[in-house]
Formats: structure tokens, sequence, C-alpha cells
RNA sequence: GCCGACGUAGCUCAAUGGUAGAGCACAGCUUUCGUAAAGCUGAGGUUGAGGGUUCAAGUCCCUCCGUCGGCUCCA
């Protein structure tokens, strides 16, 4: 016998050698028919196997999100099977789970069409409807490598996996496919399933390797939670910026300039509003703002580095036989402009902001929407300072940094602190100080960092920030680099207490990262439905009818003079007319004004996503507006 | 840059190789209206660009440009 201790801590005495489907039959046949798989001791194991000793088990369902995990997993065997059965010569490569769904990779030469899905689902349904069991078996590793020595794919797995027991995994009786498993016990397990697309992959992420079909696919535990995850896509898709840029007028793309954002009125509105926030908050965190010229002569750039390394991704031009060279990152100018004078010891820290627009020649296939482009502007900062200043200024950027993602409703905040890289410059020495000082900077404040070993940059250590977004989405904004080599490059010092020139250390950082893709994050954030004090229009009043224009204008007078952006809705249409343009419009506010209002001074409010309206007095309105626009809130309050 | 798909009116989309259409938006007129879209009329196009096949191309073929989904890269 053995002993099973379930998860509320009961044991059960099964015989030696019952499998992990026993331990759920033993429980309850409601478990038995769930039961998708076991883990034992957080791994996870087959219904199949079998318990030679005392154990601890739990069993895993659909309700499980590691069951559900499994069964994407045992879905993208049975896609690639459907797959291989309707075109012989494709060789699979890789099938893993991917959040929401799986992939697999195959090579193929024969390009996979999206009107191929429709095919490929129904050899999928029909395996799925065969209820075929998925079997395991094993051999030793060397066993498995002479089995596969013609594939080069899964030989390659097989080199790459660990452990001395390779297992395969078939499923009915022709399909078999190296795999490390587990699955569910047969292919009736698998839920709701859809393939949704297919794309090129370089094997091994390799852009030099071959480029396989990497096909998607998603699966769900049932048809009504599929059908909820294709709805949450097409909400997402209503909340892309793209769209609503387009849709709310606030930016546009051409033909003339792929990557090159031209930003609308509307946009600018928003875009302004966060400058001027943002200029508040560095001037209270002691920064003085520059601007250094986008076009500088090429030589500049040999000497800070960026023709070696960065050339690539650099645009140059020719006036009067000489190469300047656009821009690609604001520090050579800041350099540069530091360099314009002496310095003391007295004045550091030295906060120098830029609003900097620069431009990078980035792959035509990388571009998207404001998230990736060729031209953007980045809220940069360089700070020059002593080392021993390093960890205050760390410490005083995270703040900065916090509180403006707070006003913009990111609370989720995740950093990442990057070390030294295998290639860089600058003493082992110097590294350790600048990390530890990045650290003990975090530590200061209390913050959870996660540390990625080795990917700083090659001129020092960084910290990056993460937020997350409403829908759960995680975007990398700000970054805190410390450069030991700029300095130097430029020849940049300051005069020290002993009267001696030093070359200071230069913190360089951003926080919102690049203003375009920062309006691009909040545009899908708030879903288009800007807070009031960055909406492009805060205000709309709506007359009922010509008659009210008077009374109408009056009002859009007094809020015009209170510095509101407002609008007056004179068209020709009936009011429910005007409120649905407004909502379209994504308004956060309409006043209705009718003879009613006209007559006592009053307003009838109506509030963005709601669907009740108040009457109130005008100058009861104009205060609550003003409030929430100080205020930063999202919506109004009546 | 690579793989695949796509590109028709301002927007969203139709059109077995056979006369390019609809809805919304826009303009004019009617209506002057009380809370999520009134009615009529009108204007709007070298179907991304350039070649080719064909009696005939939005539709088939080639090249280029752009967009989308991924890969690689990245703010």
């Amino acid at each position: 016998m053995v002993n099973i201790t379930l998860p509320d801590g009961q044991v059960i005495q099964l015989a030696k050698g019952s499998t992990v489907q026993n331990v759920a039959e033993h429980i309850g046949p409601g478990l038995a028919k769930a039961a998708l798989a076991g883990r034992i001791n957080g791994r996870h194991v087959d219904l199949s196997f079998q318990l030679h000793e005392d154990t601890p088990v739990q069993l895993v369902t659909s309700r499980d999100a590691d069951g559900l995990e499994l069964m994407r997993h045992s879905c993208a065997h049975v896609m690639a099977e459907a797959i291989c059965s309707l075109w012989p010569e494709a060789r699979l490569v890789y099938g893993p789970t991917v959040q929401d769904g799986f992939y697999y990779d195959i090579d193929l030469d024969e390009p996979i069409r999206p009107t191929d899905f429709e095919q490929i689902e129904a050899r999928m349904a029909e395996i799925v409807k065969a209820d075929v069991p998925f079997s395991r078996h094993e051999l030793t590793r060397d066993q498995a490598i002479e089995k596969l020595k013609d594939d080069k794919y899964k030989l390659d797995n097989v080199l790459r996996a660990d452990g001395d027991v390779i297992s395969f995994y078939s499923q009915g009786d022709g399909f078999e496919d190296l795999c490390r498993g587990p699955h569910v016990p047969s292919t009736g397990k698998i839920g709701a399933f859809k393939v949704m697309s297919v794309a090129g992959a370089y094997w091994h992420g390799d852009a030099t390797e071959k480029m396989l079909q990497r096909v998607y696919g998603t699966t769900w535990a049932s048809k009504k939670e599929l059908n909820h995850y294709l709805h949450c896509l097409e909400e997402a898709k209503k909340r892309d910026h793209r769209v609503l840029g387009k849709q709310l007028d606030l930016f546009s793309f051409s033909d003339m300039g792929p990557g090159f954002a031209f930003m609308h009125p509307k946009g600018m509105i928003i875009w302004n509003s966060i400058v001027d926030f943002w200029r508040s908050v560095h001037d209270r965190f002691g920064y003085d703002e520059i601007k250094t010229p986008i076009i500088l002569n090429e030589a500049l750039w040999h000497r800070s580095g960026h023709w070696e390394n960065y050339k690539e991704n650099m645009y140059f031009t020719t006036v009067d036989e000489v190469t300047y060279a656009i821009k690609p990152m604001n520090c050579p100018g800041g350099c540069l402009a530091y360099k314009t004078r002496q310095h003391s010891y007295k004045e550091f820290p030295l906060r120098v902001a830029e609003l900097g627009l620069v431009h990078r020649h980035e792959a035509s296939g990388v571009m998207h929407g404001l998230f990736r482009v060729r031209q953007f502007t980045q809220d940069d900062a360089h700070i020059f300072c002593t080392p021993r200043q390093i960890e205050d200024e760390i410490v005083g950027v995270i703040d900065l940094t916090f509180e403006l993602y707070r006003a913009f409703g990111f609370e989720d905040i995740h950093i990442e602190l990057s070390t030294k890289p295998e290639k860089h410059i600058g003493s082992d020495e110097i590294w350790e100080t600048a990390t530890e000082s990045l650290k003990k900077a975090l530590n200061t404040r209390h913050i959870d960092f996660q540390i990625n070993e080795g990917d700083g940059a090659f001129y020092g250590p960084k910290i990056d920030f993460h937020i997350k977004d409403c829908l759960g989405r995680s975007w990398q904004l700000g970054t805190i680099q410390l450069d030991f080599s700029m300095p130097e490059r430029f020849g940049l010092t300051y005069t020290d207490e002993d009267n001696t020139d030093k070359t200071p250390v230069m913190i360089h950082r951003a926080v919102l990262g690049s203003f375009e893709r920062f309006i691009g994050i909040i545009i899908e954030h708030f879903a288009g439905s800007m807070p009031v004090w960055m909406s492009p229009e805060q205000v709309r009043v709506l007359p009922i009818s010509e008659k009210t224009s008077d009374y109408a204008n009056q009002v859009v007078g007094q809020l015009k003079a209170q510095g509101v952006r407002v609008q007056c809705d004179l068209s020709n249409e009936k009011i429910g007319a005007k409120i649905a343009k407004a909502h379209a419009d994504k308004l956060p506010c309409m006043l209705v004004v009718g003879p009613q209002e006209a007559e006592s001074g009053h307003v009838n409010v109506r509030v963005r996503g709601e669907k009740a309206n108040k009457t109130i007095d005008f100058r009861e309105f104009s205060g609550i507006l003003g409030k929430a626009i100080i205020d930063k809130s999202t919506n109004i309050a009546l």
C-alpha cells in the first residue's frame, strides 16, 4: 500500500502501483471525470502515472490555470497531427503553450494560409471526437537520439532536453511526438479550440536560420470561454490606439513618411497637457530644461561611439559637402551643452532635462502605430553628479517616476535591474559601486525588483520601469542608466573640493520613454476616454434647439473664460443625435441646455459613460469641473 | 530586414474576368425638436503605384510602396 496525501491533508491508502487516475476515482466520480493530470511536489504527471511510494498528490482539472495549460499543450499536438495529415511533408519543430493559447512551429515549404484554418480545425475536431488516449513511452537519451537521428529538429530538441529519460507521446496509433508531457488523458478532454493565425518565425529565434511557419491556436475549457476570449479580442481591437487615433482625429500616418506620426490638433492637446504637467513636476524636482539640435556633424557621433554601435539605425544628410547625422539620442548634444562652460562640484547634481526629438531608422517590419515609430520625442534628462551623489539622485528619479505614473492611473509598476554584461567598459570596481547604488536606492524606497543578470548597457547598469495597463498588458516606459563612458569620451570635467578636475558621473533617464508611445499607451489604457485634464474637448454644450443658442453661447463664453476647452453643438440635429455624437467623441461631459435651463441659469449635465443626467446651477457645475481638472480625475463626479 | 495576408469614396465595407455600389460622414433644403443618431436631395473614385496577360482586369501574373499579424530588434 502507498499513502497518498491530498492537498487538504487527508491521507488515503491505495494499492502500490495505483495511478493518479485511481486517486481521483477514490475521491469521487465527478473528479475522476474532470481530472486532466496530477501534480506531485509541484511536478505535473499524467493521470496514468503509477504511484509506488508515499507521496502527496494534487489533481489538476480544467478549472486550474495549469490544467488549462495542459489542455492547450495537448491541443498543440492535435493541431500538429491535423497539419501533418493535411501536409504529409510538414516537419514538426516545437510546440509550446503561450499566454492564452499555443503555437506550433512547422517546417513546410508550402505556405499555410488563413483559408486553410477551417480545414485544420475540422481535422482537429475529428481527432478530438475520436477521443483517443495520449500514451506515453520512454526511451533512454541514447535510444531517443538514435530514433530521431534523421529528424534535424526533434534531434535538436532532444539534445537540448534535460535528463536521461526522453518521453514520447502518441495519440491513437498513427501520430507520435517527442514531448516532455504530461498531457490530458485523451483527445476528448480538450475543450473548445480555434486556429488563430500563422506567421513566420526563425528557427531558434535566429535571423540567420530558416524561417518556419508558426501556427497559433487557442484552447479554452468550454465553448463559452472561447467565445468570451474572442469577444475580449474584439473589445481590445476597439481600444487599439491606431483605431481610436483615426476615429477621434488625434493623429495619422502617411505613405510619405512611414513611422513618422502626424499629430493633429486634438492629439496636440493631449500632448501639451502632458508636457505642461511633466514640466511642472520636473521643475519641482529641480531640473533645468534645454533643447539641443536635431542635426549635428557626423564627427560628433564618431566621438560618442554611436558610429560604431548604432550607425545602421541612423539617418544622415550632406550639406555643403559636410556630413551630418540626425540624432538618434540626445546625450552627445547634452554633453556639448555641458562643455560650454566650467563646472564646480558646488552646482552638482546638475539635472538637465530635454524633450528631445530623435530619429531612428527602425526595420520596416517593426513599426506599429505610435508604439514603434522612426521619429519620437524622448522625455530625456541627464544628471551630472559625483559618484557619492548617485544613490540620492536615483532615489529622486524613482520618486519622480512614481509620481508621474500615478497621475495617469498606473499603479502596477514593475522594476528590473540589469547588471554588467559580458561586453562592457569600465573596471569591475566601478560596476560594483554603480550597481550597488542602484540597489540601495531601490531598497531605500522599499521597492521590489527583478534582477536581469548581464542585461545592462555596455556603458553601465540600468533600472527599467514597466507598467501594467487596464488590460493587464505590460509596457516598458522609463529607464535609468548609469554611464561611465560618455563623460570620458567627451572629456567632461568639474572642479572638485580639492581643486582638481574630475570626470562627472552621468545618469541618463527617461520616465515616459517616448511621448508618442506613451500617448498610444494611455489612449488604449483609457480606451480613448481621456481624463478631463487632458481631454481635447472637455465640455460640449448641446442646445435643444436654435432657440437656446444664445444661452448656450453664453455658457460657452463663461467656461472659455475659465480656461475650459469647450465647444457648442449648433448643428441642426435633435438633442438625441447631439448626445450620441458627443458620446462617440468620448466627451467627458456634456451640458444640455433648453429654455428651462436658460430661464434659471442652470445646466443639465451628462457625464461620460453614464445614462443619468442632473440639472444643476451653472456656477456649481463650473466649480465641480474645475476641481476635476485640478485633481486629474478620470471622470467628473457630480 | 524576414514569412504570410491585405490595400475599393473621408471612415467601415460590398462587387462568378463583363456598366464600381451601400451605410456613416460631408454639402444644400425641410424640420426647431427635452436626453444614445429625423426626412429629402446632392456631391464624392485613374479601385495604393507601375508594368503585363486578355476582346475585356477592382478581380489573373510580375515589380515597387504602404498597412496588418508574427519573427528578429527596440523607447
